[in-house]
RNA sequence: GGGUAGGUUGAGCAGGUGGUGAGCUCCGCUGACUGUAGAUCAGCCGUCUUUCGACUGUGGGGGUUCGAUUCCCUCCCUGCCCA
């Protein structure tokens, strides 16, 4: 009898710099990469059934530690089977730690070296989140992929906070492969060390010395610019080269970031962005952004994107959106994050063809040229 | 016909009992959003002006007054009550 494999990857070189091609597998599956997974917070991608998922193309999806211990807690979901049958995804799904919210909620929150005490922004009561705790819940929740607490801070910081924020990220790291509480559940360490080339190299190297199954990138897209960040990531790209496991650029993106960070050497993405500007009407096409509020397309028969096979574009028109919008109906919301959650998906099946046939760098220059217009006013 | 309460910027309101009414909420317009305290937030929303600022505006007309949204007269419109 052998030992449960938590993921098994593999990943082949392209010749666009230290992009790859590669396939994950995880005990609910396996999916391709580059990837985007869409996040679900609270056991939900928000305004999307399990159904709606799957037909946009989402393999691998996210959920979140600190938010599904408040609500319903992790002992719950655990004693209603764990996260995927709770929620009905039968997909894979990676937990976030509850490190994000150390940066989101800074000011509900006490970082000490030992962890983090939160005042809910639910009910004002104190929870503590240690590594420890962190990954007892995720092993409760029985995601397929845990992620270890981290600290991100603002880039702007003094140096030596980045530095401290980094190294207790450090200990961390230690602790929660030590506290990691199942076989079949793998542990993705998280590299921090905000946008100063040093401690990213640092952070690098230390992060893989350890035995995780994957590498995180974390602290990115939080206020640096892209030149920050894509210097960062090459920093971070080159001392992981000759590493054979996942690399997972955290938060990011846009349509453009991917491709830039797919460049430098990153496998899997997970962003709020596609489905939150989605509930607020902004929708992505191969033309760019395109905001369903706006006044002009109450006349606009046409389809959001008409080479988009979602159920958005295939059954109304962007006139019967700017309707949904205005009038504030739920199914607006459905609609629109159907077709960015599709959209997204789909420029990351065409991201790895391309890859495959060498058309990368055309590819990435529509998508540019697309998205750095403000937005696409009409067909 | 009599009485009564009203008529304020698209809508709904606040305010103002002789001394600078452009204030609020909707609606509307535009933008933002990157490991989700977010179906959220921000700006604009009388006219002219990029801004500063200027001007106009309290149902119509007239009167009193240095000055009227306020006081007086008259007309119009709306709600309610009585005939």
């Amino acid at each position: 009898m052998s030992t449960p494999v938590p993921i098994a990857y593999s990943f082949t070189p392209t010749d666009v710099g230290r992009a790859r091609l590669g396939r994950i597998r995880t005990p609910h599956g396996e999916l391709d990469t580059p990837q985007f997974m869409p996040v679900g917070t609270q056991a939900t991608v928000k305004a999307l059934t399990p159904g709606d998922l799957r037909g946009a193309g989402a393999t691998m999806i996210l959920a979140n530690t600190y938010h599904l211990n408040l609500r319903p807690t992790a002992e719950r979901v655990a004693r209603l089977g764990g996260l995927h049958r709770f929620m009905s995804w039968e997909g894979p799904i990676l937990t976030d730690s509850g490190g994000f919210q150390v940066f989101s909620l800074a000011d509900r929150r006490r970082v000490d070296d030992d962890g983090v005490t939160f005042v809910s922004h639910l009910d004002g009561s104190s929870h503590r989140l240690t590594p420890e705790r962190a990954m007892e819940i995720q092993a409760l929740l029985g995601s397929d992929v845990a992620m270890v607490l981290d600290q991100l801070v603002e880039p702007t910081l003094p140096q030596a906070e980045v530095a401290a924020a980094m190294e207790r990220t450090h200990r961390w790291a230690e602790r929660s492969l030590a506290a990691r509480g199942r076989p079949d559940q793998a542990v993705f360490g998280i590299v921090q060390g905000g946008v100063d080339p040093e401690l990213r190299r640092t952070s690098a190297a230390f992060v893989a010395s350890l035995p995780f199954d994957g590498i995180a990138i974390g602290g990115l897209s939080v206020g640096e610019s892209k030149a920050e960040m894509a210097a960062t990531l090459e920093v971070v790209g080159g001392v992981l080269s000759g590493d054979p496991r996942p690399r997972y650029l955290m938060g990011v993106g846009s349509p453009v970031d991917f491709f830039a960070a797919v460049e430098l050497g990153v496998d899997l993405f997970d962003c709020v962005l596609p489905t939150r500007v989605a509930r607020t009407g902004q929708v992505w096409t191969d033309a760019g952004r395109l905001n369903l509020r706006n006044s002009a397309l109450q006349d606009d028969p046409g389809p959001i994107d008409p080479a988009c096979g979602c159920e958005a574009c295939t059954s109304h028109s962007r006139a019967y959106l700017a309707h949904l919008f205005r009038a504030r109906e739920l199914l607006a919301y459905r609609l629109a994050t159907i077709h960015n959650v599709t959209w997204t998906l789909e420029l990351m099946r065409r991201l790895r063809a391309a890859l495959a046939d060498r058309t990368f760098g055309e590819l990435r220059a529509r998508v540019e040229g697309a998205f750095s217009r403000p937005a696409a006013r009409s067909r």
